[in-house]
DNA sequence: GTCTTATATAAGGTATAGCTTATATAATGT
DNA sequence: ACATTATATAAGCTATACCTTATATAAGAC
C-alpha cells in the first residue's frame, strides 16, 4: 500500500498517535483502538500489517508477542513530499524550524535561553 | 473530504505539484492530467472540487476560467499532524530547518555564507 | 501432548471513491 | 439571439478498502 494510502485511514493514524508513546504489544494495540473505535482482532492486525509494510511500524518479536514501534521511513517519506511545497505554509514552518532548533540544542544538553517576550 | 484522503489520490497529488508552480486555469489542468493519467475533464474537475473543499487549493474567477493555486491551509494541517512524530525522523528534520532558515535569510535579502565543507 | 494465549491470515460482504457519459451553467464571440 | 468555449454537476458503473467471522500459526502453561 502506499503511504499516503496508509495515513488516509484513521485507524492507522490513531495507531501511529499510540506507537509514537513507545512500543506496544499488538495486543495493546488491538485494546486501545478496539475500545476507540470498536474493530475487531483481526481488523487492527490488518492495519498493522498496512504500517509495516509500507514502512511506518516495525516489529520485534517477544516470545509469542509482537511489539510495534513506529518507524520513521514513513513518515520521512511524507515529509519529503510536503517539503516541496515548503514555500506555501512559510509562516508556520518557520515556527516549526524554531521548535526543531530548539529540540535540538536539548538534545545536546546545552541551556536553552530565556525567551524574553515575543518574536517575529 | 478528510485531509488525508486528498493526498491518498495520486492525481490529486500531482495536480498539486503542478499548482505549486504556480496558478493554472481549469482547463491547463485537464490538458496536463489527461495527458498524464488519461481520465476525462469531468474526472480533473472533480478532482479540482476534492482539493478546494479540503482547503489544498483556492480558486478565482477570470470571465469564463477558473485559475487554481496552492492553498496553504490543507498542507500545513497535514504538517501539524505530521510534526508530532518529529521525533522519529530527527536527523533529515535537522536538515530541513537549515533548509528553512536559509531561505528566511534569503528571504530578508541577506547573504548565505558559503558553506566550506561537510556538516554534521 | 493438550489447553490457552497472542497474533496473523483467509474468505466474503458492503460501502464508497473514482471513473465514465451526458447535461447544466455561464461567459464570449459573431 | 445563437454558437462556442470553459467549467461544473448528475447519474450510474466498477473496483477496492475495510470490516466481519472463521481458521491457521506458534509460543507458553500445565
Amino acid at each position: 500500500m502506499e503511504i499516503f494510502d496508509v495515513l488516509s485511514d484513521p485507524v492507522r493514524r490513531r495507531i501511529l498517535e499510540l506507537l509514537a508513546r513507545g512500543e506496544m504489544t499488538s495486543g495493546e494495540v488491538v485494546a486501545a483502538i478496539g475500545a476507540e473505535f470498536g474493530i475487531t482482532q483481526a481488523a487492527v492486525s490488518q492495519h498493522l500489517k498496512a504500517l509495516r509494510e509500507s514502512g511506518f511500524a516495525c516489529v520485534r518479536a517477544d516470545a509469542q508477542r509482537r511489539l510495534y514501534s513506529v518507524d520513521g521511513a514513513g513518515l520521512r517519506a511524507v515529509q519529503a513530499w510536503l517539503a516541496q511545497f515548503a514555500g506555501f505554509w512559510q509562516p508556520k514552518l518557520d515556527a516549526l524550524a524554531t521548535e526543531i532548533a530548539r529540540g535540538k540544542r536539548e538534545r545536546r544538553g546545552a541551556p536553552v535561553p530565556a525567551r524574553k517576550g515575543r518574536r517575529a
